[in-house]
DNA sequence: TTTTATTGATTGACGAGTCAATCAATGAAC
DNA sequence: GTTCATTGATTGACTCGTCAATCAATAAAA
């Protein structure tokens, strides 16, 4: 059994495991036992790879930080204008990698994490800054002066569209709430008439690869059940 | 020392405390002793009066809750435009008693809990449908047809701006979230021509309820008693 | 005396972290 | 091509602390 150059392949198993538990049980109360036993190790492993439940919990945040900075930057690249680079962030907020049951309930347990947790808090800050950066970046050629402030208006909204999938209740997929989304930003940009014409080919580009679990019915533009 | 008709106190004083724990932790993961400590008892009391920890985190929730709808109830009925009533409910989801460093973290922590709790879930979702019924209701005038999709925008805007209060590096006070909630719907209402005449005035009037100020910069650490 | 208030002590369970001990490949020496 | 020392991989068992919950007992009203 024993094969060389372990690490890598446990320590990728357990940040997987560590997310799916933290996804089933909806919080960071989660057994080191729990974890690695659904990583397929004993608890002593993962504590030799990791050292503590610390820094599995911290590993884990930065995987799923990674993935997103990960998507978001792929998206952006690939965009030519700046409403579609505008479009690329916001669909990398609720692609599937970044949109699945799991990762949400994780990403909302590490909001809690950093408020006792240094690291976790200097984490979460660095995702912070590079989401305003590059929003504002999009956005000046939108927005001009405004272009921070409108930054900070469509950060937050992401944050409280993707809060609000923790709640069940009221689900909606990762199209729909792309739409809101969008919607928000065009009715945002409309008074200042530099909307690019370009936008809704842009957008139809993207669409493709946010919709997430297969919505039956096409994006609505009304997210109303 | 034994006085008659002491279990309100000791309920209060307990919900008061568990608050305040949460607030200290950053985490529900509070014992039992340390609330009853700080509400001035034992754990065994804390016991008596709720019968479990669960019921004691639950109580918490409610109150908060209850303080909400006390604070938007009273801010709604005292307007008298729909745009007065709309100002009346961003105000009220950051005066005081909604947007005290405590309270902030137990609202996170209790979306969390969420998650786990049926009963917890139940409690945010009716939070969740008054306030958009409310939006709604206040939006209509305004919106008309689009009212419900606008309440639902401002709802999450609302929650994301509260969400990123639980980072306090780039803290805020409550005066300056209520003031991008009002650029944010002031910019999605504009085009629909509709904007109230006395919305300045009304702003002025709810604003000076809501401010606040209380920028931290460093997680919190457990306080030695 | 009955009821309400109150607590210190205790229990039972659970979980993080440690450790000493195995297991199995690898590769060098013969 | 055996032998064997080395080293990474791996685990079961154990320690130590913590915490929710319970209980038996005490004190003061009514």
């Amino acid at each position: 059994m024993p094969k060389l150059g372990m690490e890598p392949i446990r320590r990728a198993a357990l940040v997987k495991a560590t997310i799916a538990e933290i996804g089933a049980a909806g919080t960071l109360d989660v057994t080191v036992g729990k974890i690695a036993r659904r990583a397929g190790m004993s608890t002593a492993l993962a504590h030799h790879y990791f050292g503590g439940k610390d820094q599995i919990l911290l590993a884990a945040m930065r995987h799923i930080l990674v993935m997103f900075a990960d998507e978001a930057r792929g998206r952006i690249a690939a965009a030519k204008t700046p409403a579609a680079r505008l479009d690329a962030i916001i669909c990398a907020s609720f692609a599937p990698s970044n949109f699945s049951e799991d990762v949400i309930a994780a990403w909302l347990n590490f909001y809690v994490l950093a408020q006792s947790s240094e690291e976790a808090l200097r984490l979460l800050t660095v995702y912070r800054r590079r989401l305003q950066s590059n929003l504002t970046h999009a956005l000046r050629p939108l927005a001009g002066e405004a272009a921070a402030q409108k930054a900070d208006l469509i950060g937050a909204l992401i944050d409280g569209v993707y809060l609000r999938q923790a709640l069940r209740s009221d689900a909606m997929g990762g199209a729909a709430a792309v739409a809101m989304l969008r919607g928000a930003a065009e009715d945002m940009l409309a008074p200042i008439k530099i909307a690019a014409p370009e936008w809704s080919q842009d957008a139809a580009q993207n669409a493709q690869d946010a919709s997430q679990t297969a919505p039956l019915t096409a994006p609505r533009k009304d997210p109303r059940p």
